[in-house]
DNA sequence: TGTTCAATGTCGCAA
DNA sequence: TTGCGACGTTGAACA
């Protein structure tokens, strides 16, 4: 990984273009040839950059170039579309590399997987006597989170989501609209689960006839089986 | 802008709980107090990191932690979420610190609007004979892309997207609803336009009997009129 | 390899 | 502030 902070000007042309004025700024250049372009601000999006696979040349400027205080030129071109960055450095007011080594990776928990393990497991939070049918119910427009049986036989839907949004609402509105074409389904009902439900999308869910259900992580972490609360 | 190198482990709590392993890593600590980890690979995302406003707290190990190497921990709390990353520090193979002042800023260019101005300008694409009425066609919830007559007389609004997924034809689907309910328009067909239109959006639109149009942009670009070469 | 969906999404605009 | 849509989205899982 190589450490440049240095007085910059930068244009990126590909799916759009973009031009960087002059300011002073950090270039990341990492192992696999990527580049960052960072301010001192704003969030973890850099200005400008890079992804891999890219290669970085580093080229001399014209007398134009250098005329004007250019005293390097790096053109970053990604290797399978015609993506491009060029950099023009003016004053570089640090510049080193370092030996990094491969990374181990992120371990992440809480994510929308781990809920729906979670209410898998725990089927019995739609209503005691719910049986689950399966996990990634397959749809033609796309797989249904989980599909139950409730005790009077009926199918419900559920959609899972962190953050209960309207788009969840809208998404399970038209898993519900297809699988209640199948006569060997329907009535479907749907429940929206997630672990905070905004306020719009509550209301949305509830004008459709659309349940909620708010999904408290830690408890469903902490139970193994509800059911064997239920007796 | 403050630069270090250091072998490092990281915890992250708050939307949810991630945790890294020790490994060698680049930390950013820019002005505003955010914090950025990376490792030497991947695209821009760091591995971890906290967005401002947020507080960097440089504390001291306990006995526990120096005995396994740690020599800093760093603290960085967000200021208004309850969301936290906690870093130990063990070998800092570099430290630096710079002042980089206010960026300018980035210019973009975009593709989205000139692809609305193409389609304006060639309508024929959508058919022989077809004329545009208006593009940004305003409505009460939102004005659509573009509104045009068709030989027959009868009316097309016409949805574009760079690329074309699901939520285009959710959006189509709501001004088609609209417009069918005034007696000058409707009937109203829809046309979904798009560089790209994915598997699931197409079956949705063509369910929903919307039209697709998957558009050529380098072609449209270097054609300046279309209906000439009708002729 | 391509497709689909979640994301600590982030970002920008408008009501 | 909140809602909504776009993003050079990125990233991961799965077919």
């Amino acid at each position: 990984m190589r450490l440049v902070v240095a007085s910059c000007a930068a244009r990126y042309s590909g799916r759009l273009n973009a031009s960087l004025p002059r300011a002073t700024r950090l270039l990341v250049v990492k192992a696999d040839g990527s580049v960052l372009l960072h301010s001192d601000g704003g969030s973890y999006k850099p200005l400008n950059w890079m992804s891999p696979p890219c290669t970085l040349a580093v080229g001399d400027p014209d007398d134009a170039q250098r005329a004007a205080g250019v005293s390097q030129l790096w053109t970053v071109q990604h290797q399978k579309s015609d993506d491009r960055l060029e950099i023009e450095l003016y004053e570089v007011h640090h510049d080193s590399a370092h030996e990094l080594g491969v990374d181990p990776g992120l371990v992440k928990d809480g994510v929308e997987a781990h809920l729906q393990e979670l209410l898998a497991a725990q089927i019995a939070l739609l209503g005691s006597g719910h049986t689950l049918v399966r996990r990634e119910y397959p749809t033609a427009i796309g797989p249904v989170d989980i599909l139950a049986k409730d005790p009077a036989g009926g199918t419900v839907a559920v959609e899972i989501k962190r953050r209960g949004d309207i788009d969840g609402v809208e998404q399970l509105t038209r898993y519900l609209e297809l699988l209640n074409r199948d006569p060997l389904l329907a009535p479907v009902r749907g429940v929206f689960a997630a672990q905070e439900i905004k306020p719009q999308a509550r209301v949305l869910a509830t004008d459709r006839g659309i349940g909620c259900l708010v999904l408290d992580y830690d408890a469903m972490r902490g139970v193994d089986d509800v059911d064997s609360r239920l007796f």
